[in-house]
DNA sequence: TCATATTGATTGATCGGTCAATCAATTTCT
DNA sequence: AGAAATTGATTGACCGATCAATCAATATGA
């Protein structure tokens, strides 16, 4: 059964997902180790044992979003067929059930004030909005050249917004509308250039 | 010399703006009432006795934003000119350098996520969001009838989007960059139904 | 038995809030 | 006008609560 070794994983993964459902069942970083730890049913001594402290856990809770932020992205991206539907699987990506459930938006939230007074926060932060944009130009550089970089701004500042709305919201997540929304925007900037199924691009774009 | 009379309102004011100054150079909430009276110059009873309390400060402070969002607002739209410079002003309101400054950029953010722990707080911000969403759409309207709630919602989600990335640069805010985007971003949605510079609609949209 | 896992108890520090006391301005009374 | 009374502004000191972190002691499996 449960043997002593991998236990401590074991513990770690508890603790990580307390961390999440507390933190965002308080709605801000403002929780004890005491009722995190009393979550993962264990004593508060034992998270200090496993994470060194308070903001250690916090980090790796952290980390652990941005990493299943990552495998949502390249599943999403392995099973897209074509250039178009390359970009919306970086928007379905986002809004996939597990990144847009109700306890996630929210600390999604709360990690990027955290970022604001912690310089490693920060960094992971960044470093979620750097590949992200990344992906994104990448995608859309077959559709709209040079204007990819501006577009994927664009993109990656609308999927953030929209987060931060539904985080107010007080009726259960939708992540359709959200999703039509960004696609509508989307095909507007390329539909001038892109025939949509044909899967190549047409001769000339609209002026200006 | 000073009266007696306005010290009150002085006071009030001083330790607002304190407020304001602490909580975004701490880049949270985590602000002792101590170091923020103290930033205004009094005692920490002192602000207890103007304010009650220390949520009570905050809230206010979170007020104070938001009317001079609203006067922001006001000023750009009585200085528009015509249907389509109404929406541009509204996008310039919420850029505007007082709401766009380094100090005011994290605050709002850091009162998105109060708004998650705070049913007042909440409150608040579910105000400005629909005032500006109603005025999105009231501008939008004449522009592209049905579609404006749809664009007012995905310009509402870029406006935020943009400052919540604003947060986290390390260089200096820059409005202008934004303000192109969200504009490049209205014209494509705009500009089949509506030639700028005209000031009327055309015939006929493009398709779809 | 030995190492690891786990805990309860404790501590030191921080902070919000309260309160009695002081001070300065203003009003009232003579 | 001038003394006395009243009101509001302001403070320092203090209290109670909270919490992260530590540590010595105990349990558990190999």
């Amino acid at each position: 059964m449960t043997s002593r070794a991998g236990q401590a994983d074991k513990r770690r993964r508890a603790l990580i997902s307390a961390a999440l459902r507390e933190v965002s069942d308080a709605g801000s970083l403002d929780v004890t180790v005491a009722r995190i730890a009393a979550r993962a049913g264990v004593s508060s001594a034992l998270a200090h044992h496993y994470f060194g402290g308070k903001e250690d856990l916090i980090l790796a809770t952290m980390r652990h979003l941005l990493a299943e932020f990552g495998d949502a992205i390249r599943a999403e991206l392995r099973a897209s067929t074509g250039p178009r539907d390359r970009v919306s699987a970086l928007v379905r990506a986002s809004f996939a059930p597990d990144q847009f459930h109700r306890a996630t938006i929210g600390a999604w939230l709360i990690f990027y004030t955290k970022a604001m007074s912690s310089p490693e926060a920060a960094r992971l932060l960044r470093l979620y909005q750097r590949r992200l944009q990344s992906n994104l130009v990448h995608a859309l550089r077959p559709l709209v050249g040079g204007a990819a970089p501006a577009l994927a701004r664009t993109t990656a500042a609308l999927i953030d917004g929209l987060y931060l709305h539904e985080a107010l919201k007080r009726e259960p997540a939708d992540p359709d509308v959200a999703i039509a929304l960004i696609e509508a925007t989307l095909d507007r900037a390329i539909g001038d250039r892109w025939q949509a199924g044909t899967g190549r691009a047409v001769a000339a774009g609209r002026p200006v």
